[in-house]
DNA sequence: GGCAGGAATGTAACCGCTGGCAACATAGGG
DNA sequence: CCCTATGTTGCCAGCGGTTACATTCCTGCC
């Protein structure tokens, strides 16, 4: 029996019928009669027919394939963000090609040419970086679907975004607010990077007409609890000791958090940590920390829906 | 300026030559001479030409693509493993195709035959179920290239995996030869599904000639922090109180550990956890955990290098 | 009985690219 | 000056499927 691919010539030959006749047929076209398309059905399943998107993809211009790009999927919150994509991406009929960057910003641009050149039906990009969207823009603007999981609305792409400036905002400001005026940050400072949670906190500070001492952020130079542990230890040895503290995300917290249990600061009477993601890990976590929420299935279900508005407008938007 | 995308035509018509000639050039074949091919990369390069990957895979019958199935990626070495796959199916000029079977058997043979339509070279699974691989092993009958990620090697299918069974045992043996007898167990007891963990666990027990007791096998039915919390709550309330605990993963692990905090059990001194997967968050938990070691790295390389093999030895092996 | 009309099916072209082979040109040897 | 060798390039078919259009064959009506 061996593989040797099954065609529609196969099934047209053994039953009789020409390759158009089963082509239709297999697609429960009306032009042909119940009782052909019965005969061609019952072939093709005989002889475990599947069609060859690939074919199907060449002459009808669709691949019914979206890429995903992520920056590195081991952040707990990018995974549920991945999984749910594909889920709703599936649901729709289509299939995610997935890739990540590495968090670098030329191999985003290469990932981004490889799903051109696989012809995919549109992109869902969580880019490395906020600042440096000029080739997705290019994309952008040669009608390629395109859709940020991340991003300001006004970067001229479109984007579907938790607010993270607010978010920054509102964790800096919870603090202030319960007494709080030393508090430290723990954020990837990329100067080109992510800026929002940054500007988030410094607004919250200017807000009650404090600056912000420079010295109380420190660039974790990446995002895993180990970094989170050491970015800590700097931040405590520094000019300033600080009595709060925000997180750009939750694994640093928990890092912040581990490094206060080594060194018996109770958290959180003598440090409160705010983390950003609410991952199921922080909230278990010796001390549970507090969290600025990262609505997943909201964030995937409006970027998966713009994508689908996007391709199905065709050329015209 | 438009999308209109650019065919080999389009370069044809603008240098003058045929399409043949351009296809060949942009291929550095020797059969065009340096000063052509030089002048048609020009007018590519000049027209942000991508080759069409999908006509390129009709005729070459290879898509370059392998078809990653997960069972569900929220559990964080699945997501390591998936991001380590992608890479080193990248760095040999595969892209990953990839989808989850959300660990119902009739979604993973529905995603299967998908990637067998849309002709992936090869396929990696992480299957949801260790007893049921008909669907698989009918594949891998008819020479397609499917490696596991998981599983018995004398499953009938290539599978790269780590021995689960040992772990548990060594596991198991660790704390009985730390002075514990009733050790419990917290493994999602599928009678189908997965037994390497609880067969080593029972095979540390037989070796010293003790049965085990059923009610000290937990099913947590999930394998996240809550679960593994009430799972423990459930072990802690039946008839024998255990003294050690073997989780059938980290998540379960850190699970089990709130529940000791939150009931004032000491860890390790009144109850000694070991997990499985040595996942960073487990590793710094409030009390580290003990863990049975995931070689992420030597699975997916491993894996990755014998589906290379499968591919290239083509029908014939 | 001849012809219109519609149902059932077949034919041909094409999607963008590749591979084999033919064709043309130029140059070198006889 | 012709013929072959060599180097360059073009033509055609085909990958598996879809689409537009053509054909066949029946039925029914005047």
């Amino acid at each position: 029996m061996a593989r040797s691919i099954i065609r529609l010539k196969d099934i047209a030959d053994r039953t009789g019928f020409s390759v158009n006749t089963v082509s239709l047929a297999l697609r429960e076209s009306s032009r042909i009669p119940e009782d052909t398309r019965l005969v061609i059905r019952q072939a093709a399943q005989a002889m475990n027919y599947q069609p060859n998107h690939i074919a199907r993809s060449l002459v009808s211009r669709e691949t019914k394939t979206i890429g995903l790009v992520l920056t590195d999927i081991t952040n707990p919150i990018l995974t549920h963000t991945a999984q749910a994509i594909e889920l709703a991406l599936a649901e729709r009929g289509y299939s995610t090609l997935f890739a990540t960057s590495n968090n670098d910003l030329e191999e985003e641009i290469k990932v981004v040419e490889m799903f051109r050149s696989r012809q995919v039906d549109g992109m869902l990009i969580y880019p490395r970086n906020h600042r440096q969207l000029d080739h997705i823009r290019r994309l952008r603007a040669s009608h390629y679907p395109v859709v940020l999981l991340v991003g300001d609305p006004d970067a001229g792409i479109d984007a579907v975004s938790v607010d993270e400036r607010r978010g920054a905002y509102k964790a800096t400001r919870h603090l202030i607010e319960t007494g709080h005026t030393k508090i430290g940050l723990l954020d990837s400072a990329n100067p080109l990077g992510n800026r929002e949670k940054r500007d988030g906190y410094q607004q919250a500070f200017a807000e009650i007409g404090l600056g912000v001492d420079p010295s109380l952020a420190v660039d974790p130079q990446g995002h895993t609890v180990i970094k989170g542990f050491w970015a800590m230890d700097t931040l405590m040895n520094g000019r300033i000791r600080p009595t709060g503290l925000v997180a750009a995300n939750d694994s640093l917290a928990i890092g912040a958090l581990r490094w206060c249990q080594k060194n018996n600061l109770r958290v959180p009477e003598d440090m409160a940590i705010i983390g950003f993601d609410n991952i199921e890990f922080a909230e278990h976590a010796a001390t549970p920390i507090t969290s600025v929420n990262y609505p997943v299935a909201m964030v995937t279900d409006l970027a998966v829906d713009r994508l689908m508005r996007l391709i199905g407008a065709g050329d015209d938007f």
